[in-house]
DNA sequence: GCTGCTATGTGTAAAGTACACCTAGTGGCG
DNA sequence: CGCCACTAGGTGTACTTTACACATAGCAGC
């Protein structure tokens, strides 16, 4: 489904996806505790709550894992059907994962800090004085 | 510095950026408590522990958000040195915060749930056993 | 054979990004 | 003044990522 352009009504067209490298990490964060094919996997993405992801953009982004080594593959042909290409996480993919969630977890830090921390006070001041960290005030 | 390409030595490089649309929400979320200048912004942006971000990026992006109506800007002539381009979040930009704010809270959500609900348990079954709630199991 | 569902994949245009490079104001130094 | 360093904003370009449309293929029902 059309992630993109449209969208919440608010603050009006997305002009950006605000996905991409999560699905990644959402993707080798399913693949961590079970094995699972493409197909599978965008419908957990689907399930998951998180907007909805092109299958095709999953595809390629699990072929690309695969390339840079953080997940591997195998052709399951167990069951009737279409032949599936069951994935699985490698340990570098595992090591990734981790880093990933680290830096994701930085993200939320940060913003939790700088909205939460400085939530508008009604009986505050203006709307600029409240100076970031500066580096200088040269001038 | 070059967060992409050479990639998974161990999982230590990474192979894509893991930015990206954060830079977005972030630079959002600076701008919601405080109005200021791409350079400034960039400054912060190191300053708070995220991977750095190239300057042309950041530049360009606040173009961009200013073109979609998320962030307005003017010229800051009043200090001695270059003029500065100060941005300010609109009331589009801060509702499109929130919803950047509230997407990625749902991922966090699901890669908690994903990784800290299933660790890998010592004393269970092999590696792939509990299987993601299949849509069916025909066959 | 045809249609529908499962499952994987590609072609392509648009958008995003890193790196290298450029312009310009101010102040210090000689 | 010329030159450099620092601040501040910006562009050119190659490469990557992505959504959408479309293609392939196995199996089931008719």
């Amino acid at each position: 489904m059309a992630t993109r352009r449209s969208a919440q009504e608010g603050g009006g067209e997305t002009p950006f996806r605000m996905h991409g490298d999560l699905l990644t990490t959402t993707l080798l964060a399913f693949l961590r505790n079970w094995n699972a094919y493409g197909y599978q996997l965008a419908q957990q993405l689907a399930e998951a709550g998180l907007p909805a992801f092109d299958s095709g953009t999953v595809y390629r982004t699990l072929r690309q894992l695969e390339r840079t080594g953080l997940v591997s593959s195998f052709w399951d042909t167990s069951e009737s059907g279409p032949a599936r290409r069951m994935y699985s996480l490698t340990k570098a993919g595992d090591l990734f994962l981790s880093s990933c969630i680290d830096v994701l977890g930085r993200y939320q830090a940060v913003l939790q800090k700088t909205i939460e921390g400085l939530s508008p006070e009604p009986g505050g001041d203006d709307d600029d004085q409240p100076q970031p960290p500066r580096h200088r005030a040269r001038g």
